[in-house]
RNA sequence: GGGCGAAUAGCUCAGUUGGUUAGAGCAUCCGGUUUACACCCGGAAGGUCGGGGGUUCGAGUCCCUCUUCGCCCA
């Protein structure tokens, strides 16, 4: 005990505490507890392949500020951590970093070593099993460095919860919750038309589109009609062989007389009908459109309202498909089709531009333009729509019914900030499909699904065979389904795999089921869900919350969790996102080695929930300082008996010692802190409990510790009051910010203490400041005296120490009787070697002080 | 075009239910090195609270409108 070291500092605090947490399982999950007692947090589970940026430091401290003030509150929190390392992003990181490429169709080598100079513009190609192998190993090394990344920072998780999104866990629950949905017809397979990624040769679901301006340019085409040429304008010329029909509004005078009547196409010769939908807008182009299977999404909504039929010329490979479709005759027709045929659109609309013009059905030249089109978010080729067998998962999106429902779940949950709602309510109420959540790749969680194949080797994929819960995680590439040996995989009478992988939403929305140990530990499981708080950044409400949220009202017929809190990003300090692609990327390991962790941390927390906050490096400073001054304080209140007489001695932290007037003020206002700062944690504002604790505690050093320091070197009652005091402010003052400060409160609560800050007490008025009331304000007063005191002083440009030779304190009545009751520690601190004299002046605000220091 | 949010000191932000002279930190300038701390302390300067209109005895705060910025969606 009491071993306050010479020259506290901030070095090397993260090291030693941070094995000493991992060594003592300070932060380790006691199961024991009743639900009650458990706080039990969805963390959301980073992404490996990427790189931890400051935003990721930030939010994650966000959410390890509540953990750690709920586990100092005496509830017990089960805050595990999750590696998202399934999916697309991984399979580019191991394609870059190992120079292969997955080839589903080559056989699994045993020893396969990739490439020693990997070229990332040669991709060797490998199996499939060879490429999840290598995936593993890479998501591994990833791993590592995430998680020592995270205990520098001080994060309280308790590492032996800790999970990943491709693991053995995630792959049964994810199976199992989708075989369930499939029971219960919430999962179907349909064959329809589907935003397709064609550099990535997948589907792609609505939450991952990204509307982006693109460079085209209208083309004003004639079509043949009775009467004359019908002119439309298009941006995509060379899907005119693609052409179903065209379409104006209903109301549009100019077209009325051929709704009904066919018209035909430049070029191919095709006849397509001319009809009425009231979404063709009269005021655009030509007020007439062609629509095309599949140009573009309002083009999927004609075709299915009005029934036409489905005329595909665009393959999955983005090339127009090799053999001429059986509607186009037309002899010229065919030839163009030869001539694009297995061509990109690009070359397609060129050829048939050039077509056009040649055949004079191409009025004036094309007229550039900018048009909005979709892309898949990863991805940097336009969408194209190809009809495809997927698999969807009901979200809503076709059932008003199940869109309120989810609304609904909104409700139940506690928003913070709470206009965040909003957010969700508004994706839910704009979405018009459901949930599509297979995907062409390879590195992901499988279907649990097989179809037979008929005698002449088709699949049946209307009767899937549907895997056994039992047997789960099954990889149906690798596994006969039941009743079926691998012999007859391919085989005509056999069976195949479905090829596909689960969307990583499909499985990141199971997150509380996965770590509550959903089915595979029903004790955990009841005790921990729904879980007390889902904290997770804004910009993924439509994808992460409100899958989690569909999954577990499916599942569940409840929310997920009672509680979603919401970060903002960290922006550059022209307030733009940070990406990757953007290179702003500010990388933590620097600030963190720089400013220590508990700077860092001191700096997340000043972002208030939700908010964006620029990336400010001189902001780090005033962490540092803040966890010094924790240190240099700390030593100065603990210090040696020969020093001032202080220690750890237990008895200093009697309240009845402190009688002092001044004492007894600080106290009271560091009660009301304790409220203020209680209220703001139990509301999630971290941001207020730090700034009212931060205020409080400098004012404490600056003033408090000023005024009493002459005091507290008496070895009196007033001695003793002071001490006493010290000590009582101490232990309060540090649990209030060891959620913040980690590192620093617990190296100082070691000096004095027996285990950890991180699971004491936090602080309670009623337990641990039990001295008698005393005006609050009397501190502030004493300060401000103080304060013109040495105000004086810095104006007559003399030293502190120079002696006040004349004091005047003009005040009304009832301040100057507080003010008197501290008055002894004022003149002490202030070095005032006269009597002050008091006039009473009920006009005056405040206080008025005439100090005069003595000439030098 | 729709939804949500933001606009207060050079910068980052507080500012409860309208109520004296709009606050803090950083940066700047001036002064101080008293045995916890120079990774320190004190002081000063710095603002027509985005523009306009309205309600009110009184508006940074409430209402309307416009402008700019951010995110999400069309």
């Amino acid at each position: 005990m009491n071993t306050v070291p010479e020259k506290p500092v901030l070095e090397g605090l993260e090291a030693t505490w941070s094995a000493r947490w991992a060594e003592q399982g300070t932060y380790a999950f006691d199961r024991s507890k009743s639900r009650e007692e458990i706080f039990s947090i969805d963390t959301p589970p980073p992404t490996v392949s990427g790189s931890l940026h400051v935003g990721h430091v930030f939010s994650y401290t966000h959410t390890d500020l509540i953990a750690r003030y709920q586990r100092m509150r005496g509830k017990e929190v089960f805050y595990p951590m999750g590696w998202d390392d399934n999916g697309l992003p991984t399979e580019r990181r191991v394609q870059n970093f190992f120079g292969v490429r997955c080839d589903p169709s080559l056989p699994y080598e045993a020893d396969y070593t990739p490439p020693d100079k990997p070229d990332a513009k040669r991709q060797v190609p490998v199996s499939r099993r060879n490429f999840i192998e290598l995936c593993n190993r890479l998501v591994e090394e990833d791993e590592l460095v995430f998680e020592q990344l995270w205990r520098t920072l001080g994060l309280s998780v308790d590492w032996n919860q800790k999970y990943t999104t491709i693991g053995d866990e995630s792959q049964v629950v994810s199976q199992r919750a989708f075989l369930r949905n499939v029971a219960r017809g919430e999962a179907y397979q349909q064959d329809a038309p589907t935003l397709w990624d064609v550099t990535y040769q997948t589907a792609v679901a609505q939450a991952e589109l990204e509307a982006r301006e693109y460079p085209g340019a209208y083309h004003r085409v004639a079509f043949h009609g009775a009467d004359g040429p019908i002119h439309i304008e298009t941006t995509r010329p060379e899907l005119i062989g693609a052409c179903v029909a065209l379409i104006a509004h209903p109301d549009d005078e100019r077209y009325q007389p051929l709704f009904g009547t066919t018209v035909r196409s430049p070029l191919f010769g095709v006849e397509v009908p001319v009809v009425a939908h009231a979404s063709a807008e009269p005021d655009k182009g030509s007020g007439i459109v062609m629509c095309c299977t599949f140009g573009d999404l309002t083009d999927v909504i004609w075709w299915r309202e009005l029934q036409l039929p489905n005329r595909t010329i665009i393959g999955r490979d983005g090339r127009i498909l090799p053999d001429a479709p059986e509607w186009i005759s037309d002899e010229a027709g065919l030839g163009l089709y030869a001539e694009i045929a297995g061509k990109t659109t690009f070359t397609a609309r060129e050829l048939t531009v050039a077509a056009l013009k040649e055949s004079g059905d191409l009025d004036g030249d094309p007229k550039p333009t900018q048009r909005m089109a979709n892309f898949y978010e990863r991805g940097d080729k336009p969408l194209e729509i190809v009809s495809t067998r997927q698999w969807y998962i009901a979200n809503g999106g076709r059932s008003a019914e199940l869109r309120k429902a989810l609304v609904a779940r909104g409700d139940e949950i506690d928003w913070v900030p709470t206009y965040m709602q909003s957010r969700l309510t508004n994706w839910i109420e704009g979405l018009n499909g459901d949930w599509l959540v297979s995907r062409q790749r390879f590195f992901g969680i499988p279907f649990p699904v097989w179809y037979r194949l008929d005698a002449a080797g088709e699949p049946d994929y209307d009767a899937p065979i549907l895997a056994d819960e039992a047997s789960l995680p099954v990889d149906p590439a690798s596994q006969a389904p039941p009743g079926f040996e691998d012999s007859q995989r391919g085989e005509p009478g056999g069976f195949m795999a479905d090829p596909d992988v689960l969307d990583t939403w499909a499985t990141s929305s199971l997150t509380p089921q996965i770590v509550c140990g959903w089915e595979r530990d029903p004790e955990l499981f009841a005790k921990t869900f729904p879980m007390d708080l889902r904290p997770q950044g804004h910009d993924i409400i439509r994808t992460w919350l409100f899958s989690t949220v569909v999954r577990s009202h499916l599942e569940h017929g409840g929310i997920p969790w009672s509680h979603a809190a919401l970060s903002g990003f960290v922006v550059d300090p022209d307030r733009k996102k940070m990406s990757k692609s953007k290179g702003n990327v500010v990388v933590p390991d620097e600030i963190l080695s720089t400013y220590g962790a508990d700077a860092v941390r001191w700096r997340a927390a000043g972002a208030r929930p939700g908010a964006d906050s620029p990336f400010d490096e001189a902001q780090m400073k005033v962490g540092r300082r803040l966890a010094m001054k924790v240190l240099n304080a700390s030593k100065f209140v603990l210090a040696a008996e020969e020093a001032y007489g202080l220690g750890a001695d237990a008895a200093h932290l009697d309240p009845v010692r402190v009688t002092e007037a001044l004492d007894l003020a600080m106290l009271s206002r560091l009660r009301l802190v304790v409220t203020e700062a209680t209220a703001a944690f139990e509301a999630y504002d971290y941001a207020t409990a730090l700034e009212v604790t931060e205020k409080f505690f400098w004012d404490f050093c600056d003033d408090y510790l000023e005024l009493v320091k002459e005091r507290a070197r008496r070895d009196d009652a007033g001695g003793a009051s002071a001490k006493s005091a010290f000590v009582l402010a101490l232990s309060v003052q540090l649990r209030l910010l060891a959620p913040f400060l980690p590192y620093v409160t617990e190296e100082v609560w070691s000096w004095w203490q027996e285990g950890s800050i991180h699971r004491a007490p936090w602080p309670d008025n009623g337990t641990d400041l039990t001295t008698s009331e005393q005006d609050p304000t009397l501190l502030a007063s004493a300060a401000s005296v103080l304060a013109d005191i040495r105000g004086a002083k810095s104006v007559a440009k003399v030293s502190q120490k120079t002696p006040i030779s004349s004091l005047t304190i003009t005040a009304t009545k009832d301040r100057l009787d507080v003010l008197r009751l501290a008055i002894a520690d004022v003149v002490a601190a202030g070095r005032v070697s006269v009597d002050p004299v008091y006039v009473a002046d009920s006009s005056v605000e405040s206080f008025m002080v005439q100090a005069t220091p003595a000439a030098v």
